[in-house]
DNA sequence: TCTGGGGTCCTAGGACCC
DNA sequence: TCTGGGGTCCTAGGACCC
């Protein structure tokens, strides 16, 4: 009999600039260099490695706004390249779950682990173990934090950014009032900048600040979530860790273009080709759409051509995931709201009220709506074989101008047999 | 002069996350 | 010249009902 304790333990496990990690698997000369991941379009700067950071090339920041830092400091860019990143993210969560098959994957390159089964003493070794199992296995670095809350987690993981081993543990630490002093309040998970110039105005500045506050004070003065993030930083566990993968409500497919649009003809090929898209997604997850919304715009940073940006919904009759007739809808919106003189610079689709098709039958089905469906099952299977648009639909345009630009792309394909990195077993 | 009260449901827009 | 994409949740306010 022992008295080691067993409290909620909550480990946030996060990759270390991702995407820079992704590209420099397969590209051992950039391991040591400042090297950068562009967003679609090659707009903006979405993943630094340390040593692109260490020259104050921002987050989120247009590309060619840093281009001069860049060429200068010989700094290697890379378009993006997501389903290479999607591929390694899936590597790395299957090595998580070993360690607990309950996990909840947060987003592309994070995960909430529960490590409640572990003592309080062995968590930070549990921990170190999971950092290089990983390591060892994806060739991914992460770093690790263990808290009591999921809030607490984050502020551990920020911890466990900047040390050697990448892990840090909270558990266990009576009074967490020395740290969560040194964590700014803009970096409190669930605080964002609207957040953060109230909490300002009202002398909080950093996470104990907000700790210490009424719990009635934030209800009253933000709403539910600010008190949930206050009562997480006190301990107290009030985001459950959501391991079970619960359906989207909603699926959308947007692009920014690689040059301006001004034809309709040309906005009708991009909402058509993202409508098929979308449509094939919510088909492969076995869901169906309430209803379907356009918008296009126009840049909202080069306003000289005149701003216009504008969107409309309509409500299918009988729900649905049939590319045909999500076309055709998206295409009667865009007349709609298409109006000509504008230089068009994004358009999307959004599927919305999604829900499950299973047994989706009703009084209106009948033997063409079998077909149809049999129809879509084919040009998915197609598609998926022989690559995506090998069937589309004639609306959908062939030459497709307004493609996005990946000027810097790796052109690394990890469906491709060569290009996969071997593990051997020792 | 003085114009109820409370409930539900839906939607648009805002804020936040990565 | 050039500024990403895809989600969730909450709230306020309107429509509607009794």
């Amino acid at each position: 009999m022992s008295f080691t304790r067993y409290t909620k333990k909550i480990a946030l496990v996060d990759c270390n600039s991702f995407y820079v990690s992704c590209e420099r698997l397969f590209n051992p000369k950039i391991r040591k260099k400042p090297v950068v991941v562009l967003s679609n379009n090659d707009g903006c700067i979405i993943s630094r490695s340390n040593e692109a950071k260490a020259l104050g090339i921002k987050m989120g920041e247009p590309y060619f706004k840093e281009k001069d830092i860049i060429v200068k400091n010989n700094v290697q860019v890379f378009s993006s390249n997501y389903s290479l990143y999607g591929d390694m993210s899936r590597r790395v969560m299957r090595t998580l779950k070993r360690f607990n098959s309950d996990i909840e994957v947060y987003s592309i390159d994070e995960a909430f682990l529960d490590l409640s089964n572990f003592s309080d003493d062995e968590v930070e070794k549990v921990g170190k173990e999971i950092r290089s199992t990983v390591l060892q296995w994806t060739g991914i670095p992460t770093s690790i934090g263990i808290a009591k809350t999921k809030t607490l987690s984050k502020v551990a993981n920020h911890i466990a950014k900047k040390k050697q081993s990448g892990v840090t543990s909270l558990i266990g630490i009576e009074n967490l009032d020395p740290i969560l002093e040194k964590v700014e309040i803009n970096d409190v998970w669930g605080v964002g900048k609207q957040l953060t110039k109230f909490y300002h105005k009202h002398g909080i500045y950093n996470a104990k600040q907000l700790k210490n506050k009424s719990n009635t004070w934030i209800k009253k003065s933000s709403n539910v979530l600010g008190s949930r993030t206050a009562m997480e930083l006190r301990g107290i566990s009030c985001i459950d860790l959501e391991t079970t993968t619960t359906k989207r409500k909603s699926c959308v497919v947007s692009r920014s273009f690689g040059k301006r649009i001004e034809r309709f003809q040309e906005l009708k090929e991009a909402v058509v080709n993202y409508c098929l898209n979308a449509s094939e997604k919510i088909r492969s997850e076995s869901l169906v759409a309430k209803a379907i919304t356009v918008f296009v715009r126009t840049s909202p940073f080069q306003r000289n051509f005149g701003y216009y940006s504008n969107s409309k919904t309509i409500d299918f009759p009988i729900a649905t995931n049939n590319s045909i007739e999500t076309s055709k809808t998206a295409l009667a919106i865009l007349e709609s709201i298409f109006k000509n003189g504008y230089r068009y610079q994004k358009a999307g689709v959004m599927l919305t009220g999604l829900s499950n098709s299973v047994g989706e039958k009703n009084l209106f089905s009948n033997e063409k709506d079998e077909k149809i469906n049999s129809l879509m099952r084919s040009i998915d299977s197609t598609n998926y074989r022989y690559g995506r648009s090998t069937l589309s639909l004639a609306s959908a345009g062939v030459h497709k101008k307004w493609n996005m630009r990946r000027e810097y792309s790796s052109k690394i394909d990890t469906s491709d047999f060569y290009s996969i990195p071997t593990i051997k077993a020792t």
